[in-house]
DNA sequence: TTGCTCCTCACGTCACGTGAGGTGGC
DNA sequence: TTGCTCCTCACGTCACGTGAGGTGGC
């Protein structure tokens, strides 16, 4: 039944070395024989191998391939598929990155190709890929969404402190709805969906939704409420979805958590995933011009709720969108909080 | 005018180890104080690490920045941008690879969240993706064709030994041509362009085209002969550009060179790349049934020419073509020489 | 004398590949 | 005794990051 070290890499096609490395890491440890000292090797360490070897062939490092044999130890199947949606958000943003690679290059050889450009032109080019892409690293969970996310949907009809920007919580997401306006047929995509709250009311419309949130907490619960969405990690910076995926995206009180330089690149991303003839939806706290409004205080006001949240400038959003091709109207829905629909030019 | 490392770092947004390193490596020799020892960069010191900073971004390796560095310093421009080039191939290979992973790790999510899969199922995918990998990865130009590349058009009409299959060489190119029937407007690819004759017919009828080859010697010929062709390195198992880009793809004498498995992933690219109504037409090698005709005597034949030459078997190719949604027609040029002519099914 | 900038080793990263040198059973 | 399979170190890969420990000029 049991065989030795090459007879398991044989079969499995790879290498002893790597069984050993394996191993050595902590996720398999087969018995040994005790005269020769010999690892034999049985059909469950067969089993473990090859789950490690498909995970591996998916990029997942070895340090979170041991945490996923934990969970599924566990009979933890949930917390094993997050794993995997964690890694395809990985992927997808290592692929679009190449992507960018890729046109970055090729604007690097068609200047050195055509107009006899220098090196430095080039040198030019680079730097502004190194800047966009510095800007996304940048991006990190500062908030703690996952502390907050089970007790979210009662604080955000409180109204205490910050949570006064959710005023009139369930009306502005109505309004969103109706600004959207989704006919049957089409798919929608949220970004930050949170405990789903928004997303939910396109589904019950019958509009397919898609929803991506970097907390796993979050989306624990959205999933619990709204089993018919899909819902998987992920961030404004690289959406998770070829191009020209969805009729119209829409985010509600998560855009101010972009710095501005992470705004932009976001437009483009989700540009980027929209269909021809798509909307955008943005709900948010905002600045009209550069003046706050008086009892929000956001930016100018050094309460600790304003730490790493940047509402967003309407000229300067409006601007972008036009930029990008985009029809942008705004509307205020009450002190310091506005709505930004824009639709696509074709 | 001279700098410390530090304030050259700053200046290129790069830290003094990553400069140090590339001196490590001789990319680069600043002068140093003979008194401190401290390095002084000059202005054609901080020229040349911008250049290596760029090319490092694009992803080119450090000792490839080397060799591109050497051919700058001897003037050569054409060379330079053939590193470019190759990186651009490197680069797109990269890219699709990362494609078929991730569309592995949607297979493996789809499984393990509708219908309870186990993991072992995982293990099956993942072992389907590894194998089309090592496929790719056997592939090496064994054939030698940088020094056949300048005796390449004498030799092919010559008609010796090997060279016999180019028997009637320029009527079966004119024939590529007539079954392509290219319209104008259209753009066509041709895979192992070689000295650029099949591709040059059409550019003679005012057709735009490409060309792939994983010769430099061959490229460096087929641009001086068609400078207005877009020719650069590649190969069939990953074709240097976008989905549904080329109205045709045409081949010729090239096919043969992959093994069977190649063959199959070299036919799901071209796929890839051909616009819904494209055309691929192959000239080449191929047997009919398992039968070899007598006096070419492939695959039977134990001379020097036919190791790693394995021509298609005709019945296998059609019946993948029409896997792919094909219709396929074959045309017998002469003694073992066939024309396949295949159209993609809207 | 303190603080600053620079210097040169040298180890760590990640997932193994590749020997070197040695042992146990046929 | 020879050949085979297994074993355990341990160094190399690639492009740096990150200290440790030390020096020279203000």
């Amino acid at each position: 039944m049991d065989v030795w070290i090459h007879e398991m890499a044989r079969r499995l096609k790879t290498t002893p070395r790597t069984i050993r490395f394996y191993e050595e890491k902590g996720l398999i440890s087969p018995d040994k024989s005790p005269e020769s000292g010999y690892r034999q090797f049985s059909e469950q360490d067969a089993w473990r191998l090859q789950t490690i070897l498909a995970l591996r062939e998916v990029g997942m490092p070895v340090s979170r391939i041991r945490e996923v044999l934990n969970e599924i130890d566990q009979g933890d199947r949930e917390e094993a598929l997050y794993y995997l949606q964690l890694q395809r958000a990985v992927l997808y943003g290592e692929w679009l990155r190449l992507k960018r690679v890729i046109s970055t290059l090729d604007r690097m050889i068609d200047r050195f190709d055509a107009d006899q450009a220098g090196w430095d032109d080039l040198w030019e080019l680079a730097e502004q890929s190194r800047r966009a892409d510095r800007e996304r690293e940048k991006w990190r969970d500062i908030w703690d969404f996952d502390r907050i996310a089970p007790i979210f949907d009662e604080r955000v009809r409180s109204g205490e402190g910050w949570w006064r920007i959710h005023r009139d919580y369930d009306r502005s997401l109505d309004l969103v709805v109706e600004q959207v306006n989704p006919r049957s047929g089409e798919t929608g995509l949220e970004i930050g969906v949170g405990t789903g709250n928004l997303a939910g009311r396109f589904l019950q419309k019958g509009i397919r939704m898609c929803g991506i949130d970097q907390s796993r907490e979050m989306l624990k619960i959205c999933r619990r409420k709204y089993p018919e969405m899909t819902a998987v990690p992920g961030n404004f910076l690289a959406i998770p979805w070829p191009d020209d995926t969805f009729d119209f995206v829409v985010s509600s009180y998560a855009f101010h958590l972009l710095s501005d330089g992470q705004k932009a690149i976001a437009l483009e991303e989700i540009d980027r995933v929209l269909k021809p003839d798509g909307r955008v939806c943005l709900l948010d706290v905002m600045m009209d011009e550069t003046r706050m409004e008086d009892d929000v205080h956001f930016g100018t006001d050094p309460r600790e709720e304003m730490k790493n949240r940047f509402p967003a400038r309407i000229p300067w959003l409006t601007e972008e969108l036009e930029r990008l091709g985009y029809t942008a109207e705004t509307e205020r829905i009450h002190e310091g909080v506005w709505l930004v629909l824009a639709v696509k030019r074709a």
